[in-house]
DNA sequence: GATATAAAAGACATTTTATCTGCTTATGGA
DNA sequence: TCCATAAGCAGATAAAATGTCTTTTATATC
């Protein structure tokens, strides 16, 4: 991928924030015809550098109301243990995001739940069912303060 | 807004994975003509349940390879104080995720950045002189395992 | 500074998609 | 059974995406 200049910034800023924009209000904002913005667009598709378009759904309205972070270390640290882990949090449809962390704790997960309840459930039938599953650490988002899909660029 | 049935919901499910399908395929797949796939995913709109369409960035081609998170205690917990640092964390271009949580911990922040050397300035200029901001504590990301902008519905 | 060359942008035609309208078919009570 | 209502279909129209070809602009070289 060649270098991305400031149109494309542009374009890109825009299209985070909002993918359903056509071409041509595109350009309009940025004072170039239709046809060059496509190319652009194209372009940056190409090279990777928008990976896809989704939609985004409200938490709320679809009764995902609870977000729980949850703070996992293993017990033993071999590297197949830890690529075994990886695949099966993958399998678990309630978790959002999980990252492989530096430092005393070796995993974050982010899930997405209807109430507590499910939380207990998931952490007694799944969580800690996950071999090799040591210290778990347990927070309830209150209140989500900022939530956003955009890097600022 | 009314109940969604099993429609809504495989409507929803393609859109969550590739919002840039267009109605005639999301008709195909589902078996319907384009006019109530239209009208139902205009409804889903309207009701607030999609919530928005944007572009996912791949953050590595856009230089922000690096994902801390942090979690931040307040020294004092009146009102007022709550108040004013989440509107001083939503200035922050750096955050992409802020939530206020129950325990220990006041704030959970996740952070992305080009370097570690950037994570440093942010906390030492920024972070840090927020008002009242009292234990941080940061963690760093070795690997992506997994992160999605779907439920699972 | 003039000129050659390539990249970017524009103009416009064509194809595809979104959107609208009117009509038909299910469905669930009274 | 019949009515009322919601859901779906078919086809027309408007709008957007896409493709082709031309023009402009920037850049490098002499």
């Amino acid at each position: 991928m060649e270098r991305i200049d400031d149109i494309d910034l542009r374009i890109l800023r825009i299209l985070q924030e909002d993918s359903k924009k056509t071409t041509k209000e595109i350009a309009e904002k940025l004072c170039l015809t239709v046809t060059p913005v496509y190319e652009r667009i194209r372009r940056l598709e190409k090279g990777g550098l928008i990976k896809k378009y989704v939609a985004l759904l409200d938490k709320k309205k679809i009764n995902r109301s609870v977000t729980a972070i949850c703070m996992v270390s293993l017990r033993y640290h071999n590297e197949g243990f830890i690529d075994k882990f990886d695949r099966q949090i993958k399998e678990l449809k309630e978790v959002q995001e999980c990252y492989h962390m530096a430092g005393k704790v070796d995993f974050f997960l982010k899930i997405h739940l209807q109430s507590l309840d499910d939380y207990h459930d998931f952490v007694r039938l799944k969580l800690s069912r996950i071999e090799n599953v040591g210290v778990l650490e347990s927070y309830f988002v209150l209140k989500e303060v900022m939530h956003t899909t955009e890097y600022y660029i």
